[in-house]
DNA sequence: TAGGCCATCTGGTCCT
DNA sequence: AGGACCAGATGGCCTA
């Protein structure tokens, strides 16, 4: 039969031939995940009336609390629970339940793969499934931006649609990861909001945003004085003020950070900490799809006179696919890169 | 203690 | 029939 292809293959198999744990759990009154019948919340519990594999109901008359007779029930006939199908439907749930657990572990993998291509990565402080899914989206918003209206990467803006809609404790982080520096935040927008005309690009591009849909607090628009929660950032007008001061309670972001790209120095391939880096305990190094973009031109001259991809986001009309783990592999160099995309092009 | 986040179980639906 | 997918519900853990 066929299977989507999503997992390892084996997987399952393999989750439900170690299942020894999960048999214990069922018949343990101490197994947290998986409690013992009658422990069960109404709706976990495993073996509901009402299963498909009821026998046959006996036609019994249903009498009501009050007394009165309840109406003939409709649909098919209940089944009573036989021993044999109790085990059988316990064998089935058991299985299922193996499958979604290896499922959503795959879905969290994935999740962690999204984790580490985006510009703030940390083992220590990770971002949430749904501020991960946000940022992403941001990021490949403000990626396709520096693509199609030079915007760059420096700026403000671009900054600020890659905080679009998160928390402040994300904003902040992400901030953060880029580095930026009080020159980057000193101009005289600060308190306008995102999509206001005049905070963009060098070339003073507008910004547009588009609509997240998003639910407004605490996943709003990014108010400029998130970024002024950043630890030791002194802005032109806040020249005296504590970072604490400003700090809405949010902790300083003291783990290791390990994001692809800095504002500051963007897509060098090498460079050195600088103090407040190392202070960080920030570690630089290459960025990965975004070093590509900027030092490679589209298409990219080794591909020329190659077909064009079709239906890439960021290449209206065009289709271009690169494997995650070369696509984002931070270390790749990139003329590997571009002799990889080149044998996709020629496909 | 409330709220956010998460893992897990579960039953329903869709698909092969 | 069985697997994938989904959404709802629940409890645990953590933090402010």
């Amino acid at each position: 039969m066929m299977t989507k292809p999503y997992g390892k293959p084996g997987d399952v198999t393999e989750l439900v031939n170690s299942l020894g744990w999960m048999e214990e759990d069922l018949s343990s009154p101490d197994g947290d995940r998986t409690p013992e019948i009658g422990h069960y919340p109404l709706h976990r519990r495993p073996v509901e009336i009402g299963s498909e594999d009821m026998e046959e109901e006996e036609e019994e008359e249903e009498v009501g609390l009050d007394g009165e007779k309840a109406p003939k029930r409709r649909g098919p006939k209940k089944k009573k629970m036989t021993k044999a199908r109790q085990e059988r439907f316990h064998a089935r749930r058991v299985k299922a339940n193996a499958r979604e657990r290896s499922r959503m572990h795959g879905l969290n993998d994935a999740l962690d793969s999204l984790r580490r291509v985006m510009p703030c990565y940390s083992k220590t402080q990770k971002l949430s499934k749904i501020e991960t899914l946000r940022l992403a989206r941001n990021y490949i918003w403000a990626l396709s931006e520096v693509l199609e209206s030079g915007q760059s990467t420096e700026s403000l803006g671009f900054v600020e649609m890659l905080c679009k809609g998160l928390s402040q404790p994300t904003s902040n982080l992400v901030a953060g990861c880029l580095q930026l520096e009080p020159s980057s935040m000193l101009f005289n927008n600060l308190d306008e909001k995102c999509g206001v005309p005049g905070i963009g690009g060098p070339q003073g591009h507008p910004i547009t945003y588009p609509s997240p849909g998003l639910p407004s607090p605490p996943y709003g628009s990014l108010e400029a004085t998130h970024l002024l929660h950043l630890k030791g950032f002194k802005g032109a007008n806040y020249e005296n003020s504590s970072p604490n001061e400003c700090s809405s309670g949010t902790p300083p972001y003291d783990g290791p950070l390990t994001p692809p790209l800095s504002i500051s120095g963007n897509f060098a391939l090498k460079r050195e900490p600088s103090p407040h880096e190392a202070e960080r305990n920030f570690t630089p190094h290459p960025t990965h799809a975004t070093h590509y973009i900027s030092s490679h031109p589209y298409p990219p001259s080794s591909l020329a006179g190659l077909p064009a991809p079709q239906g890439h986001p960021l290449f209206p009309g065009t289709r271009f696919e690169l494997p995650l783990d070369m696509a984002f592999d931070p270390f790749t160099p990139s003329h590997i890169v571009t002799s990889q995309m080149s044998s996709i092009y020629s496909e």
